[in-house]
DNA sequence: GTGGTCTAGACCACG
DNA sequence: GTGGTCTAGACCACC
């Protein structure tokens, strides 16, 4: 579990380091009941503050991703949340993407090519 | 132009300001060539600061969005075609998007639904 | 708004915040849409860390407690949640309290005279 | 005995055992002079380490709700009747209750009904 | 002015 | 060992 982070960016560093063990996981690098580095290891490796990592791991502990177990650290949880109301939260993202499409002239088969691309080069990782 | 801002929300006033500017154009209702309200009629109806939404139209126009005109003040700009460049940007947040939308447990096929459903949402708003 | 915490406690200073603040919208020293005190103010009035106060926040904001505006900071929400999930939850906590009721040799009846009490009492500081 | 954990709640483990006895000391499954189960046996059925079942018990017999003896291990206590020093620990966390109750929009003879309908839940229990 | 983020340490509770 | 909490300062984004 190597994280790239960008000190300069915009986007806070926990919620990128939050972004990529998303990633990670939809990818199958990390899978569901296998442990995450620990908070202290993570940091050190990342030469980030513990805290920061903390801060990352209790967000997606909250989003539903991880669990927290008292005993061995962060493990990944397995899915079984309601769709719907993820739906309803990927919907608003999703149209701001087709949106910022749109504007730069990418139509909607263009669209579905990308998310087809996407999904294949997400799976390769498995 | 009726935006609806959620001052409680995570996202910064400025980001909800571009956000809605930009689905607006993307869903028709705003057309190349238009003009958009003067930033101070459009802070006064929303109840927020004049520099917010300054800053928001600073950001679209830099995104080549719209385009600041001193005397006639904001209009939408003609579609970008600088594809490549933009590609990149939605490749990144589109791979987010899938991924939560796996962690979710929405597959592949659903997401296509989805982009579709939208697309046709969207265009209805023409 | 002052708050008394016990640093020697068990209970977290940040859960002491947020129970005292619960506590005072409850007994209506603070009421719904009011203002509470900046994150700053609090810390240096308490002589507690910004990041300790900025903890209790969140965690009240998560609750639905409190909302934070990004213009005026943190207000205090009105009561709108669904009673069913909270009743599950306040269950567990008087499942508990009761337990230890009994084996404290205090009946039920006395039990409700205590409710009976403190709901005097609180409704007395409003 | 069996004793359902949460490994991921925020409530310590130990906690949680201590909990789950003392309902069930107030449910009338344990009755005054019963014998609780061994330490090792509960932590081999509960999977958790012994050290975590002694603490419990530690902070059980503290609290004068068991007892320990060298030959034949933990039992029950009878019921204790120090009640003023009780009340003031109860008023403290009913208050609470109390406030939660509140604020998430219960009034008093819904309190005052779940009191009684968790009264009966729990001598059902007997 | 506000809150949000981050750091580099520290101590404690838990298991 | 792990995570949880806290501090005293800092810088930045937002409004």
């Amino acid at each position: 579990m190597i994280l790239s982070l960008d000190f300069s960016s915009e986007t806070p560093i926990y919620m990128q380091i939050r972004n990529q063990i998303m990633l990670g996981i939809a990818e199958g690098k990390l899978k569901p009941g296998e442990k995450l580095p620990s908070i202290r290891m993570l940091a050190d490796e990342s030469g980030v503050n513990m805290m920061t990592v903390n801060k990352a791991y209790q967000l997606l502990k909250q989003e539903g991703i991880i669990a927290i177990d008292r005993r061995s650290g962060a493990i990944v949880s397995s899915v079984n949340n309601n769709k719907t109301e993820a739906i309803t939260k990927l919907s608003a993202e999703l149209k701001l993407v087709i949106s910022e499409a749109k504007l730069k002239g990418i139509d909607k088969a263009e669209m579905r090519d990308l998310l087809d691309c996407l999904y294949e080069e997400m799976e390769g990782g498995k």
